[in-house]
DNA sequence: TATACCTGATCTCAAATTGAGACTATAGGA
DNA sequence: TCCTATAGTCTCAATTTGAGATCAGGTATA
C-alpha cells in the first residue's frame, strides 16, 4: 500500500508528507481538490450519483433544499474537473443524464469513508456545539 | 468492520445506507460536517495540526495566504465543532496553543486517505479542466 | 386554436460570506 | 521614545449564494 492510514495515535505520515515534500501553497492540490468536492453540495451530488445516474430533475428530488441555479452550477464544476459526465438525450423534452467518471468513481472510496465517519460522529459534534454555546454564556 | 470501504465497480454500500435509511435532509450530517471541515481552510488546518500543536502565529506562517480574519474564525468553528482545543498561556504577550482533541485525531485517517486520494489525482484534475476548456471554446 | 405544462437551464436581485488591510492592547528591547 | 511581537477584532469592498422569474420548444389538454 502506497500511504497507510493512521492509527490513532500513530505518526501522521500523510499529512508530513503532504506538508513538506514539495508542499506548494500556491497552487494546492488538497485546496484546489477539497475546494470543489468540499463545497456545498458536491459530496451530496457524488454521493447521490454513486448509487446510480440520475437525471436533472432527479437529482433535484434527491437532494431537495438545493436551487436549481446551484444544482446546475455543481453540476457543471463536477463535470469540469471530471468526475461527472453528461449526457443529453435528444427526447422531447430532452432529458439530460449525469453519471460518475472512472475518476468520479475512484473518489468515492476516501470520499465514503469520510461520510461513514461523518454520520458515526455527527453526534459528538452536535453536544461539541452545545457545550461550546453553554461555555460561551 | 462496521463500514467497508468500496473497491471500484463494488456497490456503493455506504452511499445507499445515508441516502435510503433514515436520511433527514433537513438535518443531513453530512452536509452538516462537510460544510465545516470542507471549508476552504478547515482540511488545512487539521492536517497542519494533526503533526504537532501550533500557535496562532506558527499556523498562519504554515498557510500563508490565509487572512488574519479567516484564520480566526476557521480555528473558532473547529473549536466550536469539537476538532481541536484552545490553550492561552499568560505569557507576555500571550500566546495560544491549538491542537486536535480526540475528535479531531479520530477524523483524521478518512480525511488523510481523501488528502492522498486529492494529491495523486491532481493531475488528473488539472488534465480534465483542460479538456474542458478546450472543448468550451 | 389557445392554454397550460414539462424539461434543463439561465437571469436578476437581494442576502450572506469572504478577503485585504488597518487597528487594539501589553510589554520588552534598541 | 519608538519599534517589535502576540492574538485578535473591525470595517469595507468584492465575491458567492439563494429565491424566484424567465426562457425555449414541443406535447397534452380544453
Amino acid at each position: 500500500m502506497k500511504r497507510e492510514l493512521l492509527a490513532d495515535g500513530e505518526a501522521p505520515s500523510v499529512a508530513e508528507a503532504v506538508l513538506n515534500a514539495g508542499f506548494d501553497m500556491a497552487n494546492c492540490p488538497v485546496r484546489d481538490v477539497m475546494d470543489h468536492i468540499g463545497g456545498k453540495w458536491s459530496s451530496l451530488m457524488l454521493l447521490t450519483l454513486s448509487t446510480k445516474p440520475h437525471r436533472f430533475g432527479e437529482l433535484k428530488r434527491a437532494v431537495p433544499d438545493i436551487s436549481q441555479r446551484m444544482l446546475t452550477q455543481t453540476l457543471r464544476d463536477l463535470q469540469r474537473d471530471g468526475y461527472i459526465s453528461r449526457h443529453v438525450f435528444p427526447t422531447v423534452p430532452p432529458s439530460v443524464e449525469y453519471r460518475l467518471t472512472e475518476l468520479g468513481e475512484s473518489i468515492m472510496p476516501p470520499l465514503s469513508a469520510l461520510v461513514a465517519w461523518a454520520v458515526d460522529n455527527h453526534p459528538k459534534i452536535v453536544e461539541a456545539r452545545k457545550v461550546y454555546e453553554e461555555g460561551a454564556e
